[in-house]
DNA sequence: ATTGACAATGAACGACCGTTCGTTTCTATC
DNA sequence: GATAGAAACGAACGGTCGTTCATTGTCAAT
């Protein structure tokens, strides 16, 4: 039996896409031969590469796939307009990244912990695209902090410290918490705004320009 | 030639560990051969196995001995004490965590990282210290939450979002950076206290209980 | 009906893996 | 000076790795 009556190369590319996400994110891309990548798609070793070049290939291509989706995703939103008023469009970029985050644990897990994995042609394609989400928040904390409302004398120090704050969530949120993802979407933003003296719950008076 | 004049086996030993928490934090713990540490090291691959019964054990011991000394060395801290008054304590802590961790940026990298390469009884045993360094930061947090200087309804969340926070600082800080590492320290510690709403500097009048 | 691209197969390649083994050399102790 | 143990060596073991290859069955277009 050579080739299966109905299926297609796609599918099976989607599958092996899928199978490589999971495996990576649970065990590390070293860690994780073509030969299982390829029993979790129902399909031998060989064939895998019909698909993809070569094992470096799929990874990069996992990563520039899911940093594109978030780009194109968030810029799809409408508080990504610069006019957004800052606290505005920062709870709404913190929101937005945990839920995209929470909704695809394993493409982040690998993005953000196979940067080391990739060679450096492809590590540099990665991370303009990383470096273009980070811009995205950079450009919402100047815009605020120029006006006056963020307290962010290095808004770059601010962005990444942030960035690590809500991408963390992804290392121990787990879905049968005690919290519902929710909350603890709730807790970040505020946590958010705060950590730039721009709170919007509580004593609201007191933020630098009321 | 059998055995090199003058060669201790402790310091044999702890150049192998150098050499593998090196190279663990830059390739990651699957991608690294136990020949590659021996060479590293300037011995044979059998060698290792005199001071380390298996890559596994190895791997461990660099987690749980650093680990072990981040727990120690903040215990012995005049601010650990359970009397110090929370925004002075937490301020504290945020500053050790980060120097503690930007001068051994490899054991962090690979004690955070590596989980995932743990079988489950070194899985367990490791954890239980993370675990343990998570507690200390969340008990400073309840302290002041139950004093109404913090604002945390989730002690634990505002914990774990923090610790996220100051940890990714590992990812992204480079000593050749614009920003000496007291100012970003600084700007760290800042954050820090204004997320939970007690900032002191700027507004200080604005904390919830002056 | 024939063709050609596609998508799969099992077998194989050379390289490298963690680890073990028997041996050798050095150091410390009596 | 003999001896025991520590610490190194080179070689080897069985296994797995990423990848390639020749082949084969299937489908769409001619």
């Amino acid at each position: 039996m050579a080739r299966q009556a109905g299926s297609q190369g796609a599918e099976t590319a989607e599958r092996a896409r899928r199978a490589a996400l999971s495996l990576f994110a649970r065990h590390g891309y070293a860690a994780v031969s073509m030969r299982e990548i390829a029993a979790e798609t129902g399909v031998g070793a060989a064939a895998l590469y019909n698909h993809f070049a070569t094992k470096q290939d799929l990874l990069t291509e996992l990563m520039v796939k899911h940093l594109e989706a978030l780009l194109a995703a968030w810029d799809a939103e409408p508080e990504a307009a610069a006019e957004t008023e800052p606290r505005a469009a920062l709870a709404a970029f913190a929101r937005f990244h945990l839920r995209f985050h929470a909704a695809r644990r394993d493409a982040v897990f690998v993005s953000t912990m196979e940067l080391r994995s990739l060679d450096q042609p492809n590590f540099h394609r990665v991370e303009r695209l990383r470096r273009a989400w980070e811009d995205r928040m950079e450009a919402i904390i100047r815009r605020g902090a120029e006006a006056g409302i963020f307290r962010a004398p290095e808004p770059r120090i601010a962005t990444m410290a942030l960035i690590g704050m809500l991408t963390g969530v992804t290392n121990w949120y787990r879905p049968a918490g005690r919290l519902p993802a929710s909350a603890i979407e709730a807790l970040h933003v505020e946590m958010t705004l705060s950590a730039l003296g721009a709170a919007m719950t509580g004593d609201d008076a007191c933020s630098p320009h009321p």
